[in-house]
DNA sequence: GTCTATATGCTCTAATTGAGTATATAGGAG
DNA sequence: CTCCTATATACTCAATTAGAGCATATAGAC
């Protein structure tokens, strides 16, 4: 069973920003052809914290001070390391969603910005049904429901296509956007996520050719990232966490910009100007912007002390027409 | 120091079950006075996933199987594990949630149902405001809130006032249920938990005397607690979890009981009924429970496929008169 | 001045929520 | 058997919120 020589902690950091409406994130390219995440070991005598420890590898790897940080979930699954191959010490790794304002383009370390839907490209709904789902995705994940679920080890009693129903909004159900993870966990256990052919999984042998369903990344950064995708689209409903992203002032056409990008669909204009505006997340500066094309738009500020108040909303809201 | 020998992962498990309108959970109790959650060390080797690991412990160490089992956060901070002394691994603990329908009393290994309010009594409100606050609490944070902030390396810029208004609603403001977590670590922070004493905190030594507000853990087994109490609360309004620690029929003033004693305080009983039913969670048995003192109440069960549809909605609902 | 593009304001309806009143049906006291 | 009490269950009503769309305001371009 290889050579065990102790476990490692990993600490990887899936930092989010949004340039150009485009949400993006900070990774490393190693030459590979692997994509990763700023990633280091943590070191207890060097750490205090497991976000301290965090704090000091992304700081390390692209010069970049975070501000708002937090853990997302810790894997410990076997076999999701596949590269390390089987001598190393065994590795949990923990991961953590970062949010910040600035474009760390000029960053040293080689670290950049690359596009999130890149690496999950049938989450982004903002001019309709993605064609990869309809195209490649669906057909596939049918012909994996057609077969038994024999190697299944999943505790839960649904069946392949009640999956499907319910994570890829199959048979005439609702997508629903915060199924990030259990989207990509699904792909990856039908074997159609590049790194399930890259750690060896069974049902990769089923098919014939693999398509591209997204770029892939290292280790298991693309679950850590689909884990941050997750809790993002979640937590922007009831926790005004979307201002991490945001520059001082903006306006709400702008805010509502970023929201979509995050979310991946489109939202009603007007409602969310009158929920936004009546939430009391945001005060108006007295500027304004000219670069709209039309009317100027009010510039708006973040009201810090909301996070003094009660159950801070965020910014929650159904979706809306195209 | 102190002789640093490696990394350990330590897997401990809140096992929550309600029994005569209380809610419960699994400790084990060693003798030294500390209680303890379940726990284990994480072996990669013997374990495929951390779920794995903190089942085989569980069952190992309580006879008992668990079916509903969800990760909540996973702690490294140095220092909170006096006990062991310094010589030890670092420890690094992930915290599980679980939920129970069954009564474990005849487990074996020693573990026994300890009342959950035991640990955290500040956290039930079901009648009315705990004296606990006015008289113990309120006025030792007080006086902490009044002394300057030195040592404290919060990243946040809340003063210590501002955090007590937030978290034990102390100026007029709300009292939040979900922030269980929060108000321990706060208690913890000002030297007020017994843990505190233990691990040597600096802020212990400003109180000449301590009262026990809560009976305290081994380790950080407190802070699991609270953080598995915060995530049930807010996890119940909007995931149908409440039903995995109730008996397969149960009539909805039962069902109402439960998540009151999760919740820590009472609900509007005409508008639970309407809630839940048109949430469609349950569906009518067909018989009748005539144990209720008046007229017979109607059986349910829960719908297991709601978890089917969409956004399976849960328990929201606000509080309602005493 | 008109056209176009965007920002912002307002209306209308359907649900949802918070609170309370009214009715139904058991067991027990007399 | 009837009344009383306790609980379950049904229904009402006002306030708020959510989804959708129409209307008006104000810039730059021609």
């Amino acid at each position: 069973m290889g050579g065990q020589s102790g476990i490692e902690i990993g600490l990887n950091a899936a930092i989010v920003g949004v340039r150009d409406g485009q949400p993006h994130i900070l990774v490393t390219r190693e030459g590979n052809g692997w994509d990763a995440l700023p990633y280091g070991p943590f070191a207890p005598l060097d750490h205090r914290t497991l976000d301290i420890g965090l704090r000091n590898w992304v700081r390390e790897q692209t010069g970049l001070e975070l501000g708002y940080v937090e853990q997302l979930y810790t894997f410990g699954d076997r076999g999701r390391h596949a590269q390390r191959g089987d001598t190393g010490p065994h590795i949990v790794s923990v991961g953590y969603l970062a949010l910040i304002t600035e474009d760390p383009a000029a960053g040293p370390g080689g670290a950049s910005f690359a596009r999130w839907f890149g690496y999950l490209p049938w989450e982004d709904w903002r001019h309709g049904k993605p064609a990869i789902l309809t195209d490649e995705i669906e057909p596939r994940l049918k012909r994996w429901a057609a077969r038994p679920d024999q190697d299944d080890t999943h505790d839960l009693v649904l069946t392949r296509r009640e999956r499907l129903r319910i994570c890829f909004a199959m048979e005439g159900a609702d997508w629903d956007e915060e199924k990030v993870l259990e989207r990509y966990e699904l792909l990856y256990e039908a074997g159609l996520a590049a790194e399930a052919k890259r750690d060896g999984r069974e049902a990769v042998k089923f098919w014939d050719k693999l398509p591209q369903l997204g770029r892939p990344m290292q280790f298991d950064h693309r679950r850590v990232l689909a884990t941050a995708m997750s809790r993002l689209r979640g937590k922007l409903k009831y926790r005004p966490v979307i201002f991490e992203l945001l520059p001082d002032s903006f306006t709400l056409f702008e805010l509502q910009k970023i929201v979509e990008a995050i979310l991946g669909h489109h939202l009603h204009k007007q409602n969310f100007r009158r929920l936004v505006e009546n939430a009391g997340l945001v005060e108006p500066t007295g500027d304004v912007s000219r670069q709209t094309g039309g009317r100027p738009a009010k510039l708006f500020r973040f009201r810090r002390d909301v996070l003094l108040e009660r159950p801070s909303t965020g910014v929650r809201m159904k979706g809306g027409p195209g």
